[in-house]
DNA sequence: ATGCATGAGTA
DNA sequence: ACTCATGCATA
């Protein structure tokens, strides 16, 4: 149980930079940008009326509560159970590959759109309802036994591994990279095509389950592989893929390592289906903050005013939901991630 | 399937 | 301090 640790000995590219895309789709960080070199304004109206406009999202808020659903406690808090310092490392199943890898494909943006932040009322607390889209369109979906029935699946790509894993406090690993397509010519790369996306990533869940692999069989799987720059990727990256709520660029990127996963596994399988594995082993925990739905809502509220509101905004905003600041700043981010996953994007 | 979080790379 | 790709934990 020494320390293996992350960073891997992959991160040698010079500056890959690849950024461009069809603008078949187009995102809001133009405007957010376009948005950003004017902080005067921001100061202006949240100096005048600072107050007036979280007072409004609040008392919006509010009254959503109760028109909608009353909660009886807020589970809230922020309980870390991180009580030992030995933090897990990359999967809880495959501990082999964390590559390490400069995003390419964190750079490109398209123009065009956004989304309309303004009606405090119906707005609102409409384009912020998650998961109704999300989980719908799954009608036969499998994902559900995403977790358990390894054994089972693991046949057919019968190299997976397992480990252990042990680390320092806050040691995380993440590996982030993969690469991307180029266009423009080169006939190297898929187009970034979103029809073209989107079926892929239809046919791929398809051919995922006849082969009778979860998301996160097909996570550990892609180590295996031995795609320089990709290592394991999790169940959620995974699913988000095959619903396609991942960015453009991220979904571009994916596509042609989880396409090679796929034909190895195929053929792997008409090779040789017959191999009896199982085992496993799971191991510690970590508590996720939870932001209780009255919280939630005033956060959703304040989003509409100001989606990237400045630190002591953030700070402000915190005290009076009383979370944490960092809680908050995160939940904003994230939020603001959410807008750009194809799924909502502009794009459809 | 999705919410909250980390971390590298940037601006 | 933000974006973007990802992940753990959890519903």
């Amino acid at each position: 149980m020494m320390s293996m640790n992350s960073k891997q000995p992959f991160s040698m590219h010079p500056i890959l930079h690849e950024p461009k895309y069809n603008p078949l789709h187009s995102s809001s960080e133009a405007i957010r940008r376009a948005c950003l070199p004017n902080p005067s304004l921001q100061g202006n109206i949240f100096a005048g009326f600072d107050e007036t406009l979280l007072q409004r999202a609040e008392a919006l808020a509010a009254v959503d509560i109760v028109a909608q659903k009353s909660h009886p406690f807020k589970p809230d808090a922020t309980y870390h159970t991180m009580t030992t310092m030995t933090s897990m490392a990359c999967t809880p199943n495959s501990s082999s590959a964390h590559l390490h890898h400069p995003s390419v494909l964190t750079s490109h943006h398209h123009p065009a759109h956004h989304q309309s932040a303004q009606g405090l009322d119906g707005d609102l607390l409409d384009h912020l309802t998650p998961g109704i889209s999300l989980g719908g369109m799954t009608g036969s979906d499998v994902c559900s036994s995403a977790s358990h029935t390894h054994a089972a699946h693991m046949s057919a790509i019968n190299h997976m591994q397992h480990h252990h894993h042990h680390h320092q406090q806050s040691m995380n690993m993440h590996q982030h990279a993969l690469s991307h397509s180029s266009l423009g010519g080169g006939g190297l790369d898929s187009e970034p095509d979103p029809r073209e996306l989107e079926s892929f990533a239809e046919r791929f869940k398809q051919r995922r389950i006849k082969l009778g692999v979860t998301q996160a069989d097909v996570g550990s799987a892609l180590a295996n592989l031995k795609i320089p720059g990709v290592g394991c990727l999790s169940q959620s990256t995974i699913c988000r893929f095959e619903s396609l709520t991942l960015s453009h660029n991220n979904m571009v990127a994916l596509k042609p390592i989880l396409e090679a996963w796929l034909e190895e596994a195929e053929r792997a399988q008409r090779e040789k289906m017959s191999k009896p594995e199982i085992f496993n082993g799971g191991d510690k925990k970590r508590k996720r903050t939870s932001i209780a739905a009255p919280e939630k809502r005033s956060l959703e509220a304040y989003f509409a005013v100001q989606p990237r509101p400045s630190s002591e905004k953030i700070a402000a905003i915190a005290e009076k939901l009383d979370l944490k600041k960092n809680v908050v700043r995160v939940w904003f981010c994230n939020q603001r991630q959410k807008q750009k996953r194809m799924k909502f994007s502009a794009t459809h």
